[in-house]
RNA sequence: GGGCGAUUAGCUCAGGGGUAGAGCGCCACGUUGACAUCGUGGAGGUCGGUGGUUCGAAACCACCAUCGCCCACCA
């Protein structure tokens, strides 16, 4: 082994080792486990949060898969309609075309070019993160046996009542031309107007004041609406009024809906652009009137002069034109929500279409019971409210969307625009009992993304089929995912899920953090903040680190910003960390429920952990070279790194079971760092170096090195799974072909192993080791300095330990000698207390007495604190009367400790006059 | 307008009714036969505020403040 853990050396060659050795497949006949990944966009990059994500499932994976569980990580990707119809449209834009100049079985054949072109980027990405997926099942979303899914699943619902066709409102993205679901439109604030209007009485007799945040609706107004108890208005209700640049007349209704307070008290109603104006023109059987063309441009409905304008410019052309006609009242700056397109980020229009939806709430019934009773349990457990809140307000789904790259709606139309839904034209004909010469053409629309994703867990496994793989692996067992696609994908999922199989796709979900920037800002180009997971694990210079950010900005003149905080933060680029100390990062950082800033000091530290695992490794080789022949005499350190071993195996457990990967990440790097390397590995050279130790000793410290690390490793190898195969490959004889520490068995708890008596010796020899330690570093005596120390008040115990444990704790505390003090005087020293045990470290001549003095003062201080505390306690009544007795009791026996303590710093300091 | 979460050391975060923890950073010392990507010692916090419950609150409850997120039809 080399002396430095370098991962560039060692990580490529064991993932292509692990896939060709065929680790990743399920196998075996244990307990199932199943994790579906949530599918990427085929045709994008892995981002800081799919990392994250993968870390957390590829751990949960390994970890199973050491348990001898057959598992399987299933991994796909997803056709994400919209997204990956934009990349690609945008290619076509700057080739100067359109999507409409290739037609669309071309524009789709240019999807699938691009798809197989760039569709590899994520599963290298995957593989450098070490993600253990099954790459021979392999599904994506547009795979015929998923659309034959999707199909299936699509006619079932029709056929059932559960999916219509129906003329509505919904919301209209005018860039991208199509509808999307309530979930697809985000709505913020933002500075607009309120305009008010004159619309006269047909009647000559006033004119009532509506406002409007949006003045070229009006054009499609079909009434004005006033509260039926608004005494200004009430004698004014059944009227009309004159609509100005329309010409129409149009009636004076009373409605509950509207609130006197805001505005005028008088409401504009246009019922083919507003959801409320729309259930209000329903209530009173308005008239709906479409002024939008699907550009949101203004159609042949409005008068000649606005015709084909942008709502936008109509708006301003409205405005003037009232303006003119002495109508307009008035303009306030008005703080508005306005709704956007999740992807295109243009102003959504409420517009009145045809389209397929979902009737939801027979689906939503038993989705809303399955985690209700527990059949499906969110982790952290406070998400199933939210995904309670939106259940219980669920509205139907539109799944129709006017794109080219999807699946296809299998629905035909006749000349008559009758409709037929069914797996395809043949079967359609037949089930509906239609003849060849009557003419069907296809539906244009595909279906939304979601759809589909929401057969993920079972339509990947092989259904409608009822496959092995299916009944094995289904239900899954836990759903990792972040929060932001609870509506969007778990929900629909579930519902999907359980009306096709009966049984819910998944037993737990996992809601992970988002991942942020180290100062909590989400990460995005635009802000110049992305870090790349493999710029992490590979490094990644300066020069080209700010090329990848400046380059493709959308605003180019935040790029001297972004060069100056990139330069500022990674003078020198980003050094190769390596995967496995990104994935440790992530597993420390995965704590629940909470966004998670990613740090650069934590997988810096990380990595350091790495080498310290590496150059632990180092030394048990050298250690073990030469095999000590004798029977194995374990000694109290032997037994006491085993007793916190198989802790620490416990917690780990337990922390993987409750998705703490954070606790676990934490309980390990302790157990390795702080018991193993810090302790263990110095107690073990002084029983192989010293002449008093025998060779069963020597044999049992050999062994215990190499099968503790051999335990951490496998322990370890979940969340770091390249530099803990590196190692465990180079122990014993492991040339052969096959053997990988990835199908070695997860360590087992051994309770009778947990060792209390070896504990204790530990603890005194730590605490004896600890004070010679703290006269050292405070009286400056170099810390390779053999010190002689002598012992006063030994109780019996302590001789029997100095007696048992002496070749140990010369070594470790660095002791020239020790003697114990029986009676006469006592030499100038430093002390530190071991119970009631004085460890004396004399310093003829040497002792800085001003230090010692301030040091033991310091100890009285902290001492003195602390016994006020307890004899607080002590001297409350109630406290003795109340608190359980194992409580008091231990405060008793820390008051006498105390004040033994304090008694004797006190002599001490006065032992320095 | 509803709902959720956060507030603990300089920074990033664990913890949890009875001695306040980690990593990083900081200070001092140090080439102890794995490791300077290291070792040893040290400094540093009345756990956001107020009130309540309790023998005991940093932890439980209520309210408040600040920050963040989600949902919602006020023109």
């Amino acid at each position: 082994m080399h002396d430095k853990y370098n991962p560039r050396d060692i990580e490529a060659k064991h993932y292509e080792r692990w896939r060709d050795l065929g680790c990743f497949a399920p196998a075996g006949d244990g307990t199932p486990y199943c994790i579906m990944i949530p599918p990427p966009n085929v045709t994008g990059t892995l981002h800081m949060g799919h990392a994250f994500q993968d870390t957390i499932m590829d751990a949960l994976t390994r970890y199973h898969r050491m348990r001898g569980h057959n598992t399987l990580w299933q991994y796909g990707t997803d056709h994400a309609g919209i997204a990956t119809q934009m990349v690609v449209e945008r290619q076509l834009n700057a080739a100067g075309k359109t999507r409409h100049d290739l037609g669309r079985d071309a524009f789709v054949d240019a999807v699938w070019e691009w798809k197989a072109k760039s569709g590899g980027a994520i599963s290298k990405q995957l593989a450098a993160l070490g993600g253990s997926v099954d790459w021979d099942t392999e599904r994506f979303t547009m795979d015929d046996a998923l659309s034959a899914a999707v199909t299936k699943v699509f006619v079932d619902l029709y056929r059932e009542g559960l999916i219509y066709r129906g003329k509505r409102l919904v919301n209209w993205d005018p860039v991208l031309r199509t509808a999307l679901s309530d979930l697809e439109v985000l709505s913020e604030d933002e500075n607009g107007h309120l305009w008010r209007f004159a619309y006269p009485l047909t009647d000559g007799s006033g004119e009532l004041i509506v406002a409007t945040t949006r003045p070229e609706t009006m054009l499609g107004d079909t009434a004005v609406a006033v509260h039926p108890d608004d005494e200004r208005y009430r004698h004014l209700i059944g009227k009309t009024v004159r609509l100005p640049l329309a010409e129409r007349a149009i009636p004076i209704i009373a409605d509950d809906y509207v609130d006197p307070e805001f505005g005028t008290g008088c409401v504009k109603i246009t019922p083919a652009h507003d959801f409320n104006d729309y259930e209000m023109g329903q209530r009173h059987a308005l008239p709906m009137i479409n002024i939008l063309a699907p550009d949101a441009t203004l159609n042949d409905a409005v008068p000649a002069a606005y015709r084909n304008l942008d709502r936008y410019d109509a708006r301003k052309q409205v405005v003037a034109d009232l303006d003119a006609a002495g109508l307009l009242r008035g303009i306030d700056e008005h703080r508005m929500t306005v709704p956007r397109g999740d992807r295109s980020q243009a102003v959504v229009e409420p517009y009145l279409t045809d389209q397929w939806y979902v009737r939801i709430e027979p689906l939503a019934k038993p989705a809303i019971a399955a985690v209700e009773n527990g059949d499906i349990r969110f982790v952290p457990k406070n998400w199933s409210k939210t995904y309670f809140d939106w259940m219980h307000n669920i509205q139907d789904w539109c799944i129709s969307r006017q794109l080219w790259w999807g699946h296809r709606i299998p629905a035909w139309y006749d000349a008559d625009g009758n409709h037929y839904v069914g797996h395809d034209e043949t079967e359609t004909r037949a089930f509906n009992g239609l003849k060849d010469d009557v003419e069907l053409t296809r539906d244009n629309d595909v279906l939304d993304t979601w759809f589909s994703s929401g057969l993920w867990p079972f339509s990947t496994l092989g259904w409608p089929s009822e496959t092995e793989r299916l009944a094995t692996f289904y239900p899954t067992n836990v759903l990792v995912t972040g929060f932001d696609i609870i509506f969007f994908w778990v929900a629909r999922m579930i519902m999907l899920g359980l009306k096709f199989t009966g049984e819910v796709p998944f037993r737990e979900v996992y809601i992970h953090g988002l991942i942020r920037d180290q100062d909590g800002q989400k990460m995005s180009k635009s802000k110049g903040n992305v870090l790349d997971p493999l710029d992490l694990i590979r490094g990644i210079d300066l020069d080209s680190l700010l090329e990848k950010r400046l380059t493709g900005l959308m605003q180019p003149h935040l790029a001297p910003k972004i060069e100056a905080a990139t330069r500022k933060q990674f003078p020198d680029g980003i050094p190769a960390y390596g995967c496995d100390a990104l994935r440790f990062t992530f597993a420390q950082l995965a704590t629940t429920g909470r966004d998670i800033r990613f740090e650069l000091g934590r997988i810096e530290g990380n990595r350091n952990f790495c080498n310290k695992l590496w150059n632990a490794a180092r030394y048990v080789h050298m250690a073990t070279t030469e095999p000590v022949a004798a029977d194995p005499e374990p000694g109290i350190a032997e037994r006491w790194i085993l007793s916190r071993l198989n802790r620490t195996i416990g917690d780990v457990h337990r922390h993987f079971g409750q998705y703490r990967l954070d606790l676990a990440a934490q309980a390990l790097y302790d157990f390795v760092w702080h018991a193993y390397c810090d302790w263990y590995l110095e107690l073990a050279k002084a029983t192989l170096t010293s002449e008093a130790m025998s060779d069963g000793a020597r044999a049992a410290a050999q062994a215990t090195l190499t099968s503790v690390l051999d335990a951490a490793l496998r322990l370890l190898h979940p969340l770091m799974p390249f530099v803990t195969e590196e190692i465990w490959l180079s122990f014993g004889d492991r040339s052969t072909a096959d053997e990988t520490v990835m199908r070695a068995e997860f360590p087992i708890e051994d309770p009778t192993k947990i060792d209390p008596a070896a504990e204790a010796d530990m603890d005194w020899l730590t605490g004896f080791t600890l004070g010679v330690r703290q006269i050292r570093g405070e009286m400056n005596i170099s810390p390779g300095k053999f010190v002689p120390v002598l012992l006063d008040d030994a109780a019996a115990g302590d001789r029997e330990r100095v007696a048992r444990l002496g070749p140990l704790l010369t070594r470790i505390a660095r002791l020239e000698r020790v003697e114990f003090h029986d009676d006469g005087e006592l030499p100038m020293a430093a002390t530190a207390l071991l119970g009631e045990m004085k460890i004396r470290v004399p310093l003829a001549g040497l002792i800085d007495l001003a230090a010692e003095r301030a040091r033991l003062t310091k100890q009285l201080t902290k001492t003195a604190s602390d016994l006020g505390k307890v004899r607080g306690k002590l001297d409350n009544p109630n406290f003795v009367a109340n608190a359980p007795s194992d409580v008091v009791e231990r405060e008793r026996a820390r008051l006498a400790t105390l004040e033994q303590a304090s008694a004797d710093l006190d002599a001490q300091i006065r032992r320095l006059d």
